[in-house]
DNA sequence: GGCCAATATTTAACGTCGTTAACTTGCAGA
DNA sequence: TCTGCAAGTTAACGACGTTAAATATTGGCC
């Protein structure tokens, strides 16, 4: 009876040594050279077997990427709740740059590259649940007054892509290749502070109206 | 005696009707389905042909970029000088977003892939002379006192972070991939307008000290 | 135990790509 | 006229993603 249980199991661990030869391969040497001959040969099969797990290439590598984005996911949203919005968003910047320059072939795959597959869109993905908690704490300081006037969608869009600006560029360039003035880090955490100050309410101590 | 002059001629004539033939494959196609073979086809060449002017596909690529790269960073510096430091980086911003998302086949090469040749770096190369262009005013801005104290360096690189964040993801989510919350044209401008809100010196109308 | 059907895997191949070596052709200079 | 170089072509190599067809393996059933 538990014949078709076990088929099953086994079929997931092959789902599985496939994937962790091609995240061995993606992390040292990129999605190029990330070849399906070369994951086949890792775990000692035939290419083609790749095939009956796999839709594609493409689907090995989204795969990938979901099964470690959504880790990370999982470690922002049980993080604390946020009692102070604003140093919930310079954790949020943080956690996501620090993830995407720990793996920046995942994230060159799931953000600069053209998606042949729609994801980002579907609930499920974990690029659009983090975006979604982005969002979450951008309207959270909205609601405290915190912020300028403004759409906190908008506003998470910007804070958004002046992350994804910087590790972009961090990961396109080798550090030799351009002048980047201060070393990743400290770029980083002003990318963080000069996107927050962008977004804050004028330092004014008094807030104009609180709402409801 | 002018037939050296002729050949060279010629030599540089194929060469344009190459990098031609290549800009419209990179264009409408991108650089995947821009092929060598195409390109030779284009031109009624073998493709071997291309290997007596190129080094090799990315040469051609590289080229292209450097021509059409060319020609916004004249429109930028033959611009007004910058009366309005703030202005200038405002104008800046948008040309450099606006060049972006009329040329995403070129900006993806030259700024979203990992460089196999290492440009940026040289004084000649177009990205470069951009950079320092925007550094340069950035620089007229702080000596005027208009920016929050920091290094003028640093200021640029988050600027050109910013900006470069949100080309990226117009350019590689099609509009109907993302949510986008705001249309591309407001998107950017909300990038701008929140990079140098962030930028500048807090809007008190007292500047702290004229300095020479 | 022995057949059957489904599933897993391999063999062989197709068409594509960038690139190179070796050959042919045409033409300028001595 | 001979020489030599440069442009261009032919043919091929090795790699890639992917597919169709053949083969091995295995569990369910009489």
């Amino acid at each position: 009876m538990g014949t078709a249980e076990r088929r099953e199991r086994e079929r997931q661990e092959m789902r599985q040594r496939i994937l962790d030869a091609a995240r061995e391969l993606l992390v040292t040497e990129g999605y190029e050279r990330m070849t399906m001959r070369r994951i086949a040969e890792a775990i000692e099969y035939t290419p083609t077997a790749i095939y009956h797990h796999f839709q594609d290439k493409d689907d090995v590598v989204l795969t990938l990427c979901h099964q470690d984005f959504g880790r990370l996911l999982e470690a922002l949203q049980q993080g604390p709740p946020p009692a102070d919005p604003i140093a919930a968003l310079r954790a949020l910047g943080l956690a996501y740059t620090r993830f995407a320059l720990e793996h920046p072939a995942h994230y060159r795959f799931m953000f600069m590259t053209a998606p042949k597959v729609k994801h980002l869109l579907t609930d499920g993905d974990p690029g659009y649940q983090a975006f979604a908690l982005l969002r979450q704490v951008v309207g959270a300081a909205a609601e405290r007054g915190l912020l300028r006037p403004g759409s906190p969608d908008t506003f998470a869009q910007v804070l958004w892509a002046a992350l994804h600006g910087a590790v972009a560029l961090l990961i396109t360039f080798e550090a030799d290749c351009f002048p980047v003035v201060p070393p990743a880090p400290d770029l980083i955490e002003q990318v963080v502070e000069t996107g927050l100050r962008g977004i804050l309410a004028t330092p004014k101590p008094e807030p104009p109206a609180p709402r409801s």
